[in-house]
DNA sequence: AAGTGGTCTAGACCACCGT
DNA sequence: CGGTGGTCTAGACCACTTC
């Protein structure tokens, strides 16, 4: 990647995780970030909003940039592309593919995907474990002209690193929908809950960037032992 | 407001709300935008990320800026400030104030706040009614240094519009955890669904653009009425 | 008053899409 | 190829915080 603003903002991310700030809880200033990187003031702004997007740090005008505080516990993070991952660090993650086969899309999912029915489309399902006690299960629908080809070792690990890294897929955008119901039996049963025990859902249709709907998913969660952050900006 | 960029975001929002681009689902091109309000570049392209941002539109390198497909309208909106009236529009809402004083900081809310113990707080506590059913109740606290004065009557509106509006809160960035509970009993009867059903939680730390949080809430929402919409861009 | 972020301009060049 | 968005620069002036 060429791209100077990302890579600075890339830079400073790590940087914030690794701690180097956590003395002043305070970025250096723009001019000083100028300087150090040897780049435009605008280059150094986008770079810099980059990181009040993703919910590292938030501006104050006439003082300067600071860190927000970190979010203790492990979250979900709604904004972040690499699954659970990325998002629950400090524990270990399995995943056991309950299912993984080429179907035709049928009338409502060729709905969701806004294409024919009958369309080729891989289905997967998947249990994913965490520090060894069932944590989600998740149901995707990926269009086969869009990810040709998948199979049980890719989806064992993180089918998006995948899609970005080997088929470069371009993601732009998503639509998640996020709620709550009593879960149905079969997932209660993997899941190692009570039947007609909550269980949190998000359903997520997943766009490239020029605009193509690509992926339909629901994932349904263990009710004690998700939870979901998100950071938000108004500006 | 004399800030070119987001008056030039809200009149393309108010347009796109009213249909002007339905036709094309196309937005005018940059040199278009560029010439109707008589500003630079780098000032349309401003404004129009705080669209993208807002997930009314997505833009394609090359070819142009698109509108996203409509979010029927019954989604709580995470990203958005000003709450229910704004994300319901379809719905009659009514709010029913259950209480509102001011108390003490106890400990719990005390470190939630990052404040002393023993702090003056309001807290308020409400049931919202959508379209003559219970749908939500919402617990807040509010820094009372922060937000001096409330009262029934501006709690049974939206308190963020009298935050805004009138108190001239610079509001700036928000942390929101959502998670699945089984209700209690008391939550239950309010909502009127039984004890153990589950409940939608989206707990709240709210903060001003200085960073100094004012405000922690906790929303319970009937499971079966209420979903969350949240639209993202990776980019 | 000095320091620091926020808004805005004008212009150059690149990358991608469609014809 | 022309049209359209994406990245980057250099510089001016404003607004807010801090002392």
């Amino acid at each position: 990647m060429a791209i100077k603003y990302k890579e600075i903002a890339d830079r400073l991310e790590r940087e914030i995780r690794e701690g180097t700030f956590d003395q002043t809880k305070k970025l250096p200033t723009e001019e000083e970030l100028i300087k150090k990187f040897e780049v435009s003031r605008n280059t150094i702004r986008k770079a810099v909003t980059q990181l009040v997007n993703r919910g590292y740090i938030y501006q104050v005008q006439g003082s300067g940039m600071f860190l927000r505080e970190e979010s203790v516990t492990d979250y979900i993070n709604l904004g972040s592309l690499r699954g659970l991952t990325k998002d629950l660090t400090s524990k270990t993650i399995e995943t056991k593919i309950l299912s993984l086969h080429v179907v035709e899309a049928d009338e409502l999912t060729a709905k969701g995907l806004r294409c024919e029915g009958g369309t080729k489309l891989y289905y997967v399902k998947r249990l994913r474990i965490v520090d060894e006690e069932p944590f989600s299960i998740e149901i995707s629908y990926f269009k086969k002209d869009v990810v040709p080809y998948l199979n049980e070792d890719i989806a064992s690990n993180s089918i998006y690193s995948y899609l970005i890294d080997h088929l470069k897929l371009n993601i732009g955008f998503a639509d998640k929908v996020i709620n709550c119901e009593k879960i149905d039996e079969e997932s209660a049963e993997l899941l190692h809950i009570d039947p007609f025990d909550p269980a949190l859902i998000i359903e997520n249709t997943v766009c490239l960037t020029n605009g193509t709907i690509f992926e339909l998913s629901k994932s349904i969660f263990h009710f004690q032992k998700a939870k979901i952050l998100n950071r938000i900006n108004f500006k």
